[in-house]
DNA sequence: GCTCCCCTTGACCATTTGATCAAGAACAAT
DNA sequence: ATTGTTCTTGATCAAATGGTCAAGGGGAGC
């Protein structure tokens, strides 16, 4: 079952070398512009490399946006994923909370990146969001749902509760123009995460 | 201290009702493309009117972008300032997340139109965020502040509590393709608003 | 050194798109 | 009706932009 060559694989360490500088130079561009404000030639020159070079590598601009999206919606789904029915439930979400936090601070741009496509319908990655993400949030929900069973946590909706641990921990990376405007100066993660871990997790403690 | 006629305002009925015309097919197209994906084309069509008509009343591209913005900015100030201290702190914050909840499922495109530019950056509306938006918080964090103070709310960063009540509201308008895409279905807005309350002001009590 | 294939790029093309203009149509005031 | 202003649009332009192509450069195996 060795890959039919059809479609070469990067193999040349010059080819695995450059498709990742493109992609790291695209990251930047398409974050701060979205897809269709991003030029195929603002990546290129990020990229040090001349725009034939780069559509040699990617023959469509929105080749370099997908396989972009595709990197990253796997980092995507992983912390979830490790959400343990067999751990202490607050520990587990302090925890989740933590890494989603950690991830907005460390890679913001990711972040922005998929929030974009999303905004715009999410015309390239629906499949995924209906497949992988779907099955996936089905099986925590259902350990969350067993948790409050088993009154070890508060009985709120697990969809809703991971939909808010989603959308305030893109928050500190997707708006952070807007939070380091409102509090005059540039946020603190460390702060924020206690902060929003304390926010999240207070109400969830059965007494 | 009448307005000099320098600039003048929208005064013609036709005038009146081409510009409203105009905002409204303008917030269609770039809540759903943002500023750069947006055509001037594509408005004009929605307003059923020829471009260089289009352009008369808005002469460049910006210039409606802008104008949609400003329109939306001030009914966005306008539940939070109604936050009143002398009221008891889990109504009234339950009614601003009400309202907030209520807004993103009534106007959604207005959402993500804001969405868009601050993800972007906001190049358009810093001033806003660092003036009057900044102000507003900064007001009711301490109103916040004096509740937990007089130890009628529990001991939360008011600021962090705030970004967690826009994060969320936002959420729903602004990711609503991922919110039905897990769910598998149309996200239903009341049983949405009441997990969201549930979830947010659980852990504010004071026990 | 020779050959073959991978890599690189300047020049170029077609389309899209924001914006302009001149000329005509509708409208209001007299 | 006449006149002057406001409104409307087909035609057009210049710039930006995604993508192509032919030709040259460079490395690896022999």
């Amino acid at each position: 079952m060795s890959q039919p060559q059809t479609k070469p694989v990067p193999n040349t360490r010059i080819q695995a070398r450059n498709k990742e500088t493109i992609l790291a130079a695209a990251l930047d561009v398409f974050s701060a512009s979205g897809f269709r404000g991003a030029t195929v030639d603002q990546i290129a020159a990020r990229a040090e490399m001349s725009k034939p070079n780069l559509l040699y590598y990617f023959r469509r601009k929105e080749d370099i946006y997908v396989a972009l999206l595709e990197h990253t919606l796997t980092d995507w789904l992983e912390p979830l994923r490790a959400l343990d029915h067999a751990g202490d439930p607050l520990s587990e979400l302090s925890r989740y909370i933590k890494v989603k936090m950690e991830m907005s601070d460390a890679n913001p741009k990711a972040s922005r990146l998929f929030a974009n496509e999303i905004l715009h319908g999410a015309p390239m990655i629906e499949k995924f969001l209906k497949g992988p993400l779907k099955q996936l949030v089905s099986e925590k929900a259902t350990v969350i749902q067993s948790w409050i069973a088993e009154g070890k946590l508060a009985p709120v909706d697990p969809y809703h509760l991971i939909f808010a641990i989603w959308a305030i921990t893109q928050h500190y990376a997707d708006f952070a123009v807007q939070v380091d405007a409102v509090l005059g100066h540039r946020f603190d993660p460390r702060s924020a995460q206690n902060a929003v871990t304390e926010i999240l997790l207070r109400g969830l403690r059965t007494a």
